[in-house]
DNA sequence: TTTAATCTACATTAAGTCAATAGACATATT
DNA sequence: AATATGTCTATTGACTTAATGTAGATTAAA
C-alpha cells in the first residue's frame, strides 16, 4: 500500500476541506499554498475527486472546493482505493481489485496466506478511519505542539 | 507495501529455498518452474538475495541456490525491505528509510499519524513472520486441501 | 457588459520504474 | 576438454508518475 504523491496530496487536500466544512468553499490555490501542493497537479486530484463524489466545486471568482459529504461519511479506504487502486498488497488477495497471480495453486499459496493478513490489518485500519477522524487528530496535534510554545511566551 | 513482481518472486523462491532447507542446493530452472517465475527473471532476483547475504550459491554443473541462514532467521521484513525498499506507506514514517515530506509541518500531521499506524501495523506482521513460519503455513495448506481428496479416495 | 478570478478539459512531456531479455563470462563436475 | 550451471552488466520496451501547457467555460462583481 505504497502511497502515491498524488494519493498523499489526495489526504492534504482533503484534510483542509475538512477542516473547513460548512465554510464556504476552499479556493485550489489557497490548498496549494497552504500544503506546498503544485497547483496544477492538484487541479487533477481534486477534478478526479469530484467524479469520484467526494468533492464539489463551485466555479467562478468566488469559486473553489468543499467537501460533497460530512467529513465523517468519508472513508480514507474509499480516497486510497479511488486514486490508488487496491490497498491489498498484492492484488491475488484484493477484495476489490482481485486479480489472479501466476503461483501454481493459489489456494495452498503461503504467501498469499501472510498477505491476506497484512492486507486485513491495512484495511481494518483505515476503513474505520475518515476525514472527520484526520481533521480531530489535526486539531490534536495541533495543540499538543502549540501549548509548550504558550508556557515559554 | 505495495509488493512488485520482483518482491513476490523472491517470497516465492525463499519458500522454496526453505522447503529444501539442508538438502542439497536447488536450481534456478527448478523454481523457475515450479512457481511460473521467469528464469531470467529470477536470476537477477537470487544474485539480489545472494549480495544481500540470504542465500548462498553453488556454480557450475551441480549448481543451484540454498539459503545461507536457518530459515527461522530470515524475516520477510528483511526480505521486502532488501528487495522493494521501505515498508511504509510514505517515507515519512519510514524507520530505515526515511525522507521528509512535502507537508507544512511534519509534528503536526495529521495524516502522518496515521499512516505511522499503517506502518506499524505492517512491520508487526512482516518482522514477526519468518521463511521458517512460511514453509510451516505451506504445509498446513498442503495438508488442508489435501484431505479431503484422500477421503475420496 | 466587461473583467478577472476561478474551475474544466485534454494534451504533452520528462523522468523514472518494472519486468524481462541478451549475451558474454566464470566455475565446477564429469 | 566438455558441459551444465551460476554471474554479471547492459539494454529494452512498456508503463506509470508527476508535472506542465494550452485553451476554454463559468461566475461574481465592478
Amino acid at each position: 500500500m505504497k502511497l502515491s504523491l498524488r494519493g498523499e496530496y489526495a489526504l492534504r487536500a482533503l484534510l483542509v476541506l475538512g477542516l473547513n466544512y460548512k465554510q464556504s468553499v476552499v479556493r485550489i490555490q489557497t490548498i496549494s499554498q497552504h500544503q506546498n501542493i503544485p497547483k496544477r497537479f492538484l487541479e487533477q486530484i481534486l477534478n478526479d475527486l469530484k467524479s469520484a463524489g467526494v468533492v464539489e466545486s463551485k466555479r467562478g471568482v468566488a469559486g473553489g472546493y468543499r467537501l460533497a459529504r460530512p467529513p465523517a461519511d468519508i472513508s480514507l479506504a474509499s480516497v486510497i482505493r479511488h486514486i490508488e487502486g487496491a490497498l491489498a498488497p498484492v492484488s491475488c488477495v484484493s477484495e476489490c481489485f482481485y486479480e489472479k497471480c501466476s503461483c501454481p495453486d493459489e489456494s495452498r499459496c503461503a504467501i498469499r496466506s501472510v498477505m491476506k493478513q497484512v492486507r486485513d490489518a491495512v484495511v481494518g485500519i483505515v476503513e474505520k478511519l475518515t476525514v472527520a477522524d484526520l481533521c480531530e487528530r489535526a486539531r490534536e496535534l495541533q495543540e499538543l505542539h502549540a501549548n509548550p510554545v504558550d508556557f515559554v511566551i
